[in-house]
DNA sequence: ATCATACCCGACCGATTTACTCAGCTTTCG
DNA sequence: CGAAAGCTGAGTAAATCGGTCGGGTATGAT
């Protein structure tokens, strides 16, 4: 089982882009500085994140990146499964090959532990985490309020 | 998040104690050629079992390992926390100085996240494990019909 | 046209962890 | 005693991770 960084990473990106859906394209650069990540990390995870058709990039200026689809039609677990390769907890990979030919004798709870995951990741999408109060709150937090960084929205 | 090899390992170790609980201790050499662990590392992770009071381990000839308390007092998730330091989801380990000095925007979630697997791995003991008919299966493979191993069970 | 912006891509890197080995101890049974 | 087992610590090859760096390429604005 892999949950590292990287997928929360990639998980609180694509929450910016969600958050600020309305703005148009969002830079990398603009999520490197409020999210506290590093741009060139981000570039790597969102060559992913675009392979599997998560978002969408515009290049030259005033481009970025936006939602390839709308946010109640992304979960966590699309997300993740982007940037990491697998989400199993079991060795084998579901080739119940563990141990030699036959499976091991845990094969069968770890299955179910990854299924378990994959349920709570799949019934989670972006829209449902924008509506939530804490993350509403951070958000707040996070814009800059003194200096006017939305330039007459253009939707 | 951290599931490994090594939590893998030590719940299948863990099992075959428990499979065999009757039959007075059992060697680390049994373990390892049952289950295709290297019997080195199996010395490693017991030993972080016996410090967790997971298990008893008695010297000498004729000794090994056994469970240091009943096989349903004992969950998978006692042996994974025993083994690994953490099973936590979030990054800065509930710390909620995910981002700078506060919490990261998906910090709530991967704080539930590691709720759900808490949950379900403490709700699965050994003895539940040995009566579960694909461990039985696997269990009646693992034994050599042909030589005794069972001196004339002392129980 | 050209320039700045921002996406895009690939190579590289230090640090950490993992799974595992080796060697050498100590305890205890026969 | 001597062999069987537990016990311990040091060491190691490989993988992975988070991250950097340098250089592209498309595109909007001047």
């Amino acid at each position: 089982m892999r949950l590292t960084t990287r997928g929360r990473y990639a998980v609180t990106a694509m929450l910016d882009l969600a958050l600020h859906y309305d703005r148009g394209p969002v830079s990398l650069a603009e999520i490197a500085e409020r999210q506290g990540i590093s741009q060139s990390y981000l570039e790597q995870l969102f060559a992913r994140l675009r392979r599997n058709g998560l978002v969408d990039g515009l290049r030259g200026p005033g481009g970025g990146y936006k939602l390839g689809r709308p946010g109640d039609a992304i979960s966590v677990a699309d997300v993740i499964d982007a940037v990491n390769e697998t989400v199993d907890a079991t060795r084998c990979g579901g080739q119940r090959n563990c141990h030699g030919e036959k499976r091991c004798l845990t094969h069968d709870l770890w299955e179910e532990l990854s299924c378990q995951i994959r349920d709570f990741l799949s019934n989670v999408s972006l829209d449902q985490l924008v509506r939530r109060k804490s993350v509403q709150t951070l958000h707040r937090m996070q814009e800059p309020h003194g200096k006017e960084s939305r330039p007459e929205a253009t939707v």
